[in-house]
DNA sequence: CATGAATGAGATTTCATTCAT
DNA sequence: TATGAATGAAATCTCATTCAT
């Protein structure tokens, strides 16, 4: 549509700001072209529709995730290893994706409903299995608890980690990787004092 | 505003319901008349405004929120035993008022800005002052890993345990009770096995 | 409809302030409820509607200064006599009718479109008539000058006179017949010094 | 706001019109849009809402009014000249702003209690300071008569003139200044023939 | 007589989207 | 590419009125 990707991204990249910010519902066409310093009318030179810019922003997201989620998942690592892999993975994402994560997180599970995002759901479900196997292999292999309810775990980890979007700024004072570090510490060794 | 507290109440559960559902602003005045039986304009015999019931619906929540709180903070337990009843409290909070801390989740981050909503930061402001007091406690006691970043535990805490808000169910196969004792444990003394 | 016309009258009273001082579109059927301390559905025993609340406060006014005018019309006055009577009696109903008067200022123009305030015009065209009819004798006579627009003249006292309702407060300093003195004094003498 | 102050008049003036005639309350946007060609929701393009429409019609009439009579009360007249120059400039200002004047004597009351039409009040306080020095000057000079009360006279010669804004009709037979000698002779001389 | 709780029509406002320039 | 000015659908809200109790 727009002879010029640049702009494209540029835009979607201001939109995904504010939409992490206020939340896409509650953002108006109005303030994403405020912020990019045009008129509402305008973007639509750029995009189809409000909600085809948040696909796009999903979307890419999503893609990026998994071509890295893909890789560790095909390494070949122990369960632990693995699981630490996909961590450190998902901060690396939140530090390059953040609002798109911050939205995926708020807005995903009303946004499944509709066709249009039904790589969403896909996603979900690929991403339950992959967490859901490494924790059952982990299990199996005995380096992880046999104790603890599988699914509870799951959610566990899966929050954990994703609900840092609502709070990290990239710049501040730790990087993703001593971030998962530390989440990681936290996870597999718990936070209290061994006896 | 309404004599009848009692159809307030009614109503305002009907609210949270379908805020938690479908998000604020993505709920319609319509759909919540709906969901009581009656008439769009009906509603505003009980009460001045959407806005107005979701602040009330907040509000009534972080009330009773910090009267658990206050009880267990002023108990004069150790910090781990702190710890332990904080996030069990939080979870029966959860079990009772589940629509109103999903909402909490979803729509605090971008009403704080409005001065109707200041108790939102007022109550996030003492609500991190009662972790952080207690995790450095902890950490004074002994009963607490030294090693790790304060703000970066606090956040872990307090995410995983509201986040869960998003998934659980009242009368599915878990009592908060049971939920909060198996967090506890992951959260205390982590998922892998010690080695 | 109600067997109390006493309570009618006193309604109707409070009602007339309200519409008043607000403006009758401007009223709410609440807030005259709240006046007379009431619920709004309450009013709806006594009155069949807000209009016919407005109707029978203009229409009792309007048959009391008939009444007045009539009986100085009828008295055989020459017109200077005349025009201080009709100015006299016009404060006294402001004095005992203020409400009424001040609605029936700000509303009559757009209320004689209606069929049902019908009387507003015949009454509009008696008052013409009677004043005009007043100036032309006096000019006649040679007590009124023959200078004026005759029409413009009519205008001029006719306002001057009834826009006092705007500010009149009964139990102020003036009685009306005080007030009627001195404006009938400018209105005959002008308010500059004869030289 | 809208980037064409000429289209923004335009449709002022077109609102001003039909607040003039059916009153603020009784008109509503669509009514306006009507006038003006357009859908209810495209004034919301160029107004905030149909009070800052209101509110912007009668600011700009006062602004006028004030240039007028500042050019007046500067120009240090005796009292008789400057009332004339005021009666003559107020009598100009209801040809130009005919439907500003309407709105303002029907309406200002009851807006003054609104902190956003707070200048209204402000504007008629100094009307009635501009307008009482006049008098106290004339009666202090001889040329107005002592034996009047002062504010009587004020409002007598105030009201006169304003409540002729909802008669006149701009391009009837008389002129501006031809109404305005007609009423200042009648307020300096009266109507009646001097013995 | 009055209340409490609605109804239902219609008002104001919002906002994604369109389109000629 | 972007602007300016709309459209039109739908949302929130208002309020006179009704009616069972």
């Amino acid at each position: 549509m727009s002879p010029s990707p640049e702009r494209r991204r540029e835009l979607l990249g201001i939109a995904a700001e504010v939409f992490a910010e206020q939340g896409y519902n509650a953002t108006t066409v109005r303030k994403i072209a405020d912020s990019a310093g045009m008129l509402a009318g305008s973007l639509y030179y750029h995009f189809d529709s409000k909600e085809s810019m948040l696909e796009e922003i999903l979307r890419t997201f999503l893609t990026e995730l998994w071509d890295g989620y893909d890789t560790v998942l095909q390494a070949g690592l122990g369960p632990r290893e693995t699981l630490e892999a996909l961590v450190t993975e998902s901060f690396r994402e939140i530090d390059r994706h953040r609002p798109a994560v911050a939205i995926y997180q708020k807005e995903s599970k009303h946004l499944v409903a509709q066709e249009r995002f039904q790589y969403l759901s896909d996603s979900q479900q690929r991403f339950e299995k992959a967490w859901l196997t490494t924790l059952e292999r982990g299990v199996a292999d005995g380096v992880f608890r046999a104790d603890l309810d599988i699914r509870l775990a799951y959610r566990f980890v899966r929050d954990t980690v994703w609900v840092a979007a609502s709070w990290y700024r990239p710049g501040g004072g730790h990087s993703p990787e001593e971030i998962a570090r530390q989440y990681l510490s936290m996870v597999l060794d718990g936070i209290s004092v061994r006896t």
